[in-house]
Formats: C-alpha cells, structure tokens, sequence
DNA sequence: ACCTGTTTAATCCAAA
DNA sequence: TTTGGATTAAACAGGT
C-alpha cells in the first residue's frame, strides 16, 4: 500500500484493479448497472487520480469491460434513449476477489463450458445451454455458492457479519470510508442508471433469475463462504439467504471462442421476451439462442 | 466529431 | 522460470 507522503494519497494511483473500480462502481448503484459514461464518473468522483490522463485509463477500463467475461453487456430499451449500453457484472463473478477484497482478484473469471466443448467435440447448442441451466441450479442446491447481486439489495446493510474486510466494497463506498491518507469519499451520489438489472435479468436468464428459479432455492442456507467478492456478507446478498452458483473457472480450463455462450442472454434481449420463466428452456428456445448466441459471439475468438 | 465497444499485441509484475 | 493477471496502446467499427 502506497502510504501518504509528500503528495497526498489521492493524488497516488488506488490500489485497484480497473476490474475492482469497475465493479465497486456497478455494485455502488441500486440497479447493479451502470452506463459507461456513469462508470467514469464515479472513477472519478472517488479517486482524484483518475481525473487525468483520462484518454489512457478509460481506454484500459473499456477493455476491461469487453475482455473480462466477469462484466455484461445490457442493452438499452428503446424507452431508454441515451449513448451505450449498461454494464453488469456477470451474476456468477461472485468469487473473484480474494477474502471479499477489492484489491486482489482470487482468478480470473471466465464463463465455463464444459466436457464435450471443452474437448472441441461438436456442440449440441441447445442442450448444452441447457445442461447448464441444469448444472446451475444443482451446484445451487449442492454448494449454496453465491450470486454477486440481487437487486432491492442495500450495501452493508441487511446481515450481520463479523469480518469487513477493509478493502471491501461495502467499506470502500460507504460514506464512512476514508482513504488511507485521511481523505473521505463523497457521499454516495444517486446514479440514474435506468432499469432494474434484475428485471431485465430475470427475462434473460430465466435459470439464473426467475422468480421460479429463486423460490426453488429460497430455503438452502449457504454454507460455504460467507462473503462475496465484495466483502459482502453472501447472506445479504439475496432475499431469504437464498443464493445461486458461482461458477468461476481457473482460465485454463476454458475453450476457445464457445465460451460465452453462458453469458449469451445479456446480448440478445429480443428473446427474452418470449424466455419462459421457468428453469427449463424449451428445445426450441434454447437453440435459437444458441443460434444467435453463436453467431454473434464466435468472432470474438477468445 | 466524438463516444462506445471490440480486439490484438506488448509489456510488466507477482504468484506458482 | 513459467504462468497468468493487469495495464497500456492502438486500430477499427458502429452509433449518436
């Protein structure tokens, strides 16, 4: 850690990632969604650093956003005019940060695909997409792994918990937070960032947000971490302690350019309106998905 | 023109 | 030493 020294400590680089700053950004709102151009600006609102150069650092934050599968894509509704999409964060990255501290990433997060894929053996789109639903929903049951965010969800505020990590996001934007160096954050400034990210999730990924889906699991306790790569008490994190897998993957054991296929949803709201809401898609749905999914993310390549 | 988003590549650095 | 995450730069496409 920088310690504050001729200069003050805001004016040294933050010991976060552009990842961490991006998702303390995201989390930092009610919707857990945030538009770029508010993603910059709560940046900059936080930490006087990156009120320069700020061509270089937000060149490298848009980056991130696009490489790093922890982070999607929303798009406006047609009601909601404005200049780019919303960026969430995936809702199975709850487990990137190291003991629910920003400052270090525990892996990096990819969305997984597994067996045959991973074998490079033809995909079966549809049945994949929902064998992963499947998989979800009983890695849900049988681990009680978490989710990042569910909306109506307030920072630091629901459970109770005996360890706050310092660098976590809870410490780190609330008001009572101070840098290091004695210099105080702003006061939480409401961000009008449109629509709730778990209405347009809920549509998306009917497995992952569905009302269904949820009242399946609303009674599993969580037994594993107790925090989410927020600092977040996990528990606090869904109504009832109700949670959802994550599935984060060390980056070796993911394929090449298939392996978005799980975070496809957020890319094509036009299906969601017709997604059934139960955890089950039906072949058809889920192959046109598929079909979409793949056309519009294999030239990503990664 | 400017902003947003994607992609590739190079480099640095810390952890394994 | 190797590996992988993070950062930076840059080119490019598309949208507003």
């Amino acid at each position: 850690m920088p310690r504050p020294g001729r200069n003050t400590y805001s004016d040294q680089k933050p010991p976060y990632s552009y990842i961490s700053l991006t998702a303390m950004a995201i989390q930092s709102c009610p919707e857990k969604m945030l538009p770029l151009s508010e993603i910059y600006k709560f940046i900059m609102d936080r930490f006087p650093y990156y009120r320069e150069n700020t061509q270089r650092w937000q060149n490298s934050l848009r980056h991130n956003l696009s490489f790093n599968d922890c982070f999607i894509k929303i798009p406006r509704r047609p009601d909601q005019p404005g200049k780019g999409s919303f960026w969430a964060l995936h809702p199975s990255c709850g487990d990137m940060f190291e003991n629910g501290s920003f400052l270090r990433r525990r892996k990096r997060f990819k969305v997984m695909i597994s067996g045959q894929l991973a074998a490079g053996k033809p995909l079966d789109a549809a049945h994949y997409l929902q064998q992963q639903a499947k998989l979800r929903l009983s890695a849900l049951a049988n681990t009680g792994t978490h989710l990042p965010q569910m909306s109506n969800y307030s920072l630091g505020m629901s459970q109770p918990s005996t360890f706050k990590h310092p660098f976590a996001i809870e410490n780190i934007i609330s008001r009572e937070f101070k840098m290091p160096g004695g210099l105080p954050f702003p006061p939480m400034q409401p961000v009008s960032a449109g629509y709730s990210l778990h209405n347009q999730l809920a549509t998306a990924w009917p497995h992952m947000y569905s009302t269904n889906a949820i009242d399946t699991v609303a009674h599993i306790s969580t037994t594993s971490n107790d925090y989410s790569a927020f600092g977040v008490p996990v528990k606090s994190l869904c109504h009832d302690g109700q949670t959802l897998p994550a599935i984060p993957v060390p980056i070796k054991a993911t394929p090449a350019p298939l392996s978005n296929l799980s975070a496809i949803p957020a890319h094509i709201p036009a299906f969601a309106p017709n997604c059934s809401q139960s955890l089950s898609l039906t072949s058809h749905q889920t192959l046109s998905m598929a079909q979409t999914l793949s056309s519009s993310l294999c030239p990503r390549g990664r």
